[in-house]
DNA sequence: GTCTATAAACTGATAGAC
DNA sequence: GTCTATCAGTTTATAGAC
């Protein structure tokens, strides 16, 4: 049951997406969302309680899921791998929410209403961070590797994917396991300990 | 002879930097230069005549240290971490500038004024590939890696680090060797060829 | 639940004095 | 080169009819 207030929140996702949260106009989304910018206003008390709406929808999806694969393997590599299949997929499943969340938070979290997407954000690095830190005390993953640039070149490349990943590409689980290949193999050719780090 | 029409420019850059430009009024950038905003139409055009100068002596500076640095060394690999030392730099030298470009690109090449940002893109992503292929035709660099994807990763993680990276973070050279280190070697333990990728 | 109409504030930009 | 003053347009949001 699709609520006519899910339908234009869906309608306000895109076009925040498409053109930024502060260029949107309420005028932009009643128009496609089939009424005038002031009927907007029966459904929600602002143009912010929109963004805040779809933001708060998506976190909390995103948190649950983390959740179910985190307690789903003890093998870390493993996780890890999970953790980037679902991560990927929501780059296709949930792109404009994405958008958003990436392009925006920085600017939503001056405001107080918004400082949730802190505490988002700091528990998914702790999901990936739990993984990488059993993958070294599994002997799996080397010890020397900084746990927070790690989580970083991941975090960064997905929020990027989210302007380049479009039907045309490859499937986006095949994404994601090059991905996470390379970040667990390196694109040296291995031959004898040629690949080996120097320090 | 830093002219006034720079200091303004330093100025609004922070302030894109900081709001976004859209979400900058020109009465912020003449309170933060010290004159009201009429003044500065003085010395620009337009607000978007602001954002072009940033955005275009960022790209021409980007441009011609690139070119160098291609001509620099033969060695694929080195070259990768020449880039990637350089790319860090700016995210410690330019940030503001940069943050600008990572975050407005997107919107502003709608615009047929900015559409030199699309072509600066396409160059700097030239140089990365033709660093890659130059590797794997030197066998040093696995044949089977996604150039694209793996360009993704170091663009995107780059772009990243503009809203992480700050003065109290380890010197940003030791974040380029890191990050470059963590692309070339992975980090799985290598013993025998465990390490090696199954398909 | 959607409309018309409009208030109230803000925005980029200009004209002309100094 | 900076100011005062202001225009013209846009924006979010509200009030009240239907």
């Amino acid at each position: 049951m699709a609520t006519r207030r899910d339908d234009i929140l869906d309608v306000a996702k895109e076009i925040f997406a498409e053109r930024g949260v502060k260029a949107t106009t309420v005028r932009q989304i009643g128009a496609r969302a089939g009424m005038v910018s002031g009927s907007l206003y029966h459904h929600f008390g602002s143009k912010l309680d929109m963004v805040d709406a779809i933001l708060h929808a998506l976190c909390d999806e995103i948190l649950a899921r983390y959740e179910e694969i985190a307690v789903s393997t003890d093998d870390a590599v493993e996780r890890l791998r999970r953790f980037a299949r679902y991560a990927f997929s929501l780059v296709a499943d949930q792109r404009a929410a994405l958008v958003v969340f990436y392009n925006e938070a920085r600017y939503l979290v001056k405001d107080a209403r918004f400082s949730y997407l802190n505490g988002f954000d700091r528990r998914i690095e702790g999901y990936w961070s739990d993984a990488i830190d059993a993958g070294v005390a599994q002997g799996r993953i080397r010890a020397d590797i900084d746990t927070r640039l790690f989580y970083r070149v991941i975090r960064d490349t997905i929020a990027g994917a989210v302007d380049w990943y479009g039907p045309k590409d490859r499937p986006i689980e095949d994404v994601a396991d090059t991905f996470i290949g390379i970040l667990l193999y390196g694109i040296l050719v291995h031959d004898g300990d040629r690949a080996v780090p120097q320090s």
